[in-house]
DNA sequence: GTGAAAGCGCTAACAA
DNA sequence: TTGTTAGCGCTTTCAC
């Protein structure tokens, strides 16, 4: 069936080479923009090309080419839910990516940690992979091992938290000076008629995603809502345990408490202390990332609006992005993109 | 550089032969699931597969098929600023899948027309066309002329609007009944405090997507919001004009308006209406897809919210369905969801 | 500077 | 039921 449909078959390098009277190695050259072809040359090849509508097939490329991949992802070592999801999606993409010539892995390396991170980074033996996925703070150390990688050919991207200072190449993830406005706007509206302190929970001041959300956070409070007030942030580095532990002194010390804004992790500390006290009023919670955790509370109501960015999307992009990087050849930056999702109990998924 | 990297070369189908001891056409035979092969035979080739680890090469299989892919999308023919949005990404996606062996083409019909629809998707040839993507109304005639496209092998998709009566292999877009419902809710907590009535705009009862969002929006505003009147909807086909010229006598009946819920096309006379009457109490305004309309509305605080997809990934991802549900090989599902993005003005794009 | 020729891993006639 | 063989379109030695 569709026999007839099969055949508008596209121009090759054949096609071009007797057009343009030269071999294919030579048309090869012009393609790749390789050194070594007469300038009258490759007018007559680039000719062709024009004339013939040619266009290279990246499948037939791919296996000439015969070049394998091995990308490796640094990852904190904490029970973050959002970070098992990274990993989870890591796995999973690997196993496609294997029908492409690709080899994916992970490392975790302690969380808030920038010497162990550096330590890690300096690990990778940059003859064996093409490129590193680095999430992690922004500090000398890190920027440093960066740089040596970055020396040795290796591809970095920085998914979630950028290190804009370092020399990676790409920054995976949402803008999160925009997901802290986001928040802000949620948590402002969703709190119409009230005034009050709201409380910002993040995890170090030392990961740059959680800095940049309360930097879009207090902007748009500031700007938009006058009758709250943002308290300073509680650090909690992740620790749902920590977070339980200082919270009754937070709620103690302003009764006005209307709002908590949860920009890290750690919600599990957060919904027991929630859960513990059923007489208090319950403050207007915004989260991050939509995970087992953050899922039910949404449907429950204890959370009222969650702001994430799939897991899926930024592995599979931070993926693209080093191949491309590494291949030298284009990125589509509208597909990769990482949306700021917002989830409210009614577009749960 | 990276020399020795490039060398952890995967076993290929001559490994397998080799360890299997067949020809390769039976190892093709066998990873194709192609008939003609013992039971004995197919055994063992499995066995040699596990043992190795083998995994196909998808570049040199597509190499090999030199198969050519013409999938065509079916739009509505109007001003409607989210199908403009398509048909440029459609354009767009189709100059980078020319590398892959894949032509894309669209065709534009007269917009709330099954008809006309029905007769545009009679006239393409099935022999010319390994897919087709349709929008447009679920009614008997579509439905027929879906049918006739997949008694002649060709894959159909829904994009944006589901037709699921029909043959269609999938639905490519949000669940609208969610997105109706994450209006409602957004609506109804940024009216906290008020009571009032809410008008909602759509575009056709023949458009599944509206009456869809229709459903859900009314569900939540039930459940959730008492104080709140939802109004029947108002039917502008998509039509700025018609919209403009009916919203007068809509505020004038209803002096308690407080909500609009836009979940169709003709943004444009909404806008109109309000900018003329700058001494109305201004309605909390929900409306649908971010466009070159919506995102100045949004930022200057017309609008209040918009919920949109991504009319990229709804191209890029319907292509991929339709080709990987005409190569018969599984689609990652997880990947062709498509988002329900809500949008602020702080998140804005 | 340029060309000839041997593959890359898989598929698909055609033979046997 | 199984095997042989000639490619798919491009890249890459190596020779001229």
């Amino acid at each position: 069936m569709k026999a007839q449909l099969s055949s508008p078959t596209n121009p090759t390098i054949n096609d071009i080479a007797r057009v343009a009277e030269v071999s294919l190695a030579t048309v090869d050259r012009v393609l790749n923009a390789r050194p070594g072809v007469r300038e009258t040359t490759v007018a007559k090849v680039n000719r062709a090309i024009e004339e013939l509508g040619y266009v290279r097939d990246t499948a037939a490329a791919a296996l000439a080419r015969g070049r394998f991949y091995h990308f490796t992802f640094v990852l904190p070592q904490n029970d973050n839910a959002f970070i098992a999801l990274l990993e989870q999606q890591i796995n999973m993409l690997a196993l496609t990516m294997r029908h492409e010539r690709t080899k994916l892995s992970a490392v975790r390396v302690a969380a808030f940690d920038p010497v162990a991170l550096a330590k890690a980074i300096e690990a990778i033996d940059p003859a064996t992979v093409d490129g590193v996925a680095v999430f992690g703070p922004e500090t000398p150390s890190v920027r440093d091992a960066i740089s040596h990688l970055k020396a040795n050919g290796v591809t970095v991207v920085s998914p979630v938290a950028d290190i804009p200072s370092s020399e990676r190449d790409h920054y995976i993830g949402v803008d999160n000076v925009a997901a802290g406005r986001t928040a802000a706007q949620l948590m402002g509206r969703f709190l119409t008629g009230s005034s009050g302190k709201i409380l910002v929970v993040s995890g170090s001041m030392l990961a740059r995603d959680h800095l940049e959300r309360r930097l879009g956070f207090d902007e748009v409070i500031a700007r938009d809502f006058p009758d709250l007030d943002v308290l300073p942030s509680v650090e909690c580095r992740d620790d749902p345990a920590l977070l339980r532990q200082l919270l009754p002194a937070v709620f103690a010390d302003n009764a006005d408490l209307v709002g908590v804004y949860s920009s890290a992790g750690g919600n599990e500390g957060l919904l027991e202390y929630l859960a513990q006290d059923p007489t208090a009023k319950r403050p207007v919670v915004v989260a991050h990332e939509l995970t087992d955790l953050t899922r039910p509370a949404l449907a429950e109501g204890w959370f009222d609006a969650v702001i994430s960015q799939d897991a899926g999307h930024l592995v599979r992009s931070a993926v693209r992005v080093m191949r491309a990087t590494s291949a030298r050849i284009p990125i589509n930056s509208a597909q990769e993109r990482i949306r700021i999702e917002i989830l409210l109990r009614d577009n749960l998924i």
